[in-house]
DNA sequence: CTTCTAATAT
DNA sequence: TATATTAGAA
């Protein structure tokens, strides 16, 4: 008996200091000219689920830095775009983040920069802010490493200079599968009944989630539960590939108070114990992740037409910083929150295989 | 103020 | 289509 090493499914975080997190941040916006954008994303990766250690980036931001080798200048997101397809790993590497501009409505420059300084730890959280009215300041530590520009805030007004280039708009934020799961897991835990935007939100600990995000699919995924629970079980239905790919808990199946019973869980990636078949959750459950998740680029094929009660492999759409970086501020009192801290993100062999 | 729902806009 | 945004009510 003793310990083995059990590696959770989920992406781990580094609990090391100069971890620096450099996070891909890339966002869709975009819907009618996806012509181009066609190339071709590895359609070998690994599916799925939980593809652990494979969705690690090449090399780590800070080891880029480090070594200097980053003097590629910052390229737009039209460069990345364009190059993408050829160096992808390069752009992940580079953690640049990327947004794909969209230029037909409201022009803007979306300078949207998602903060990446793991560091900075806010152990009080104070009340006052939590999402709506100012996000947690990330101050940069101008250490070495990251000569990148430096991120400004997301949207919130601690920028003390430059008035200019206000009214940034996020993109659209492109629920991918992983992002999903993360979504569904965190509902899993709360229960449907204590799952609010707000609280979905700050557990799923995405940078970059607003509540309005998490409140609209929250929508969706309600009616999705809702039809499911209607029509009697049914496999994998062709409606809504994201769901559908995506096990529900039972534990979201409850509607109301009383009701039943559960037990299995999600099966997916569920911390074991949280389950709360019936009664009540009581307060947030710290989640796993220690690590915020960070949208990536993915081209959506105009119709990637529906695959009829099958399975499809999913590229991974999004990558997990392994560095160091705790969530907010949980209770201490958890048991998951910092028990991870290995990180193994030294995947030299990515594709090459 | 936060959330819910529905409707609407992009 | 998938999200975003809004409106009005709770």
């Amino acid at each position: 008996m003793g310990e083995e090493v059990k590696m959770s499914e989920f992406e781990v975080n580094g609990g090391d200091d100069e971890a620096t997190a450099t996070a891909n941040t890339a966002f869709v916006d975009d819907e009618d000219d996806v012509d181009q954008r066609v190339l071709e994303w590895e359609i070998g990766l690994p599916d799925c689920d939980d593809l652990t250690p494979l969705s690690q980036s090449l090399i780590p931001p800070e080891l880029v830095s480090a070594f200097s080798i980053s003097p590629e200048p910052r390229r737009t997101a039209l460069d990345v775009n364009r190059a993408s397809h050829d160096t992808l790993s390069s752009l992940r590497s580079s953690g640049t983040h990327l947004f794909t501009n969209n230029s037909n409505k409201t022009s803007n420059n979306n300078n949207l920069h998602s903060f990446n300084d793991p560091m900075v730890v806010e152990p009080e959280g104070d009340g006052s802010g939590s999402g709506s009215g100012s996000e947690p300041k990330k101050m940069r530590k101008t250490d070495s490493g990251i000569a990148e520009e430096a991120d400004s805030a997301v949207r919130t007004t601690e920028n003390s200079e430059d008035p200019s280039a206000r009214a940034l708009k996020r993109p659209r934020l492109v629920w991918t599968p992983q992002l999903h799961k993360r979504f569904v897991d965190v509902v899993a835990h709360l229960g449907i009944k204590n799952a609010v935007p707000k609280t979905i939100m700050q557990l799923m600990n995405v940078e970059g989630l607003t509540r309005e995000n998490v409140a609209s699919h929250l929508q969706k995924y309600r009616i999705y539960l809702k039809r499911m629970q209607g029509l009697s079980n049914e496999g994998p239905s062709a409606s809504d590939q994201l769901f559908a790919s995506t096990p529900v808990p039972q534990s979201l199946r409850e509607s109301g108070s009383g009701g039943g019973g559960g037990g299995g869980g999600g099966g997916s990636g569920l911390v074991g114990g949280s389950a709360n078949g019936n009664g009540h959750v009581g307060m947030p459950i710290p989640m796993p992740y220690g690590a915020p998740l960070v949208p990536v680029a993915m081209p959506m094929y105009g119709h990637m037409g529906m695959h009829q009660g099958g399975y499809h492999h999913q590229q991974n759409g999004y990558e997990a910083n392994s560095y160091g970086m705790q969530p907010r501020d949980w209770p201490r009192g958890n048991k998951y929150g910092s028990l991870m801290s290995y990180h193994n993100y030294m995947a030299p062999n990515d594709k090459l295989n």
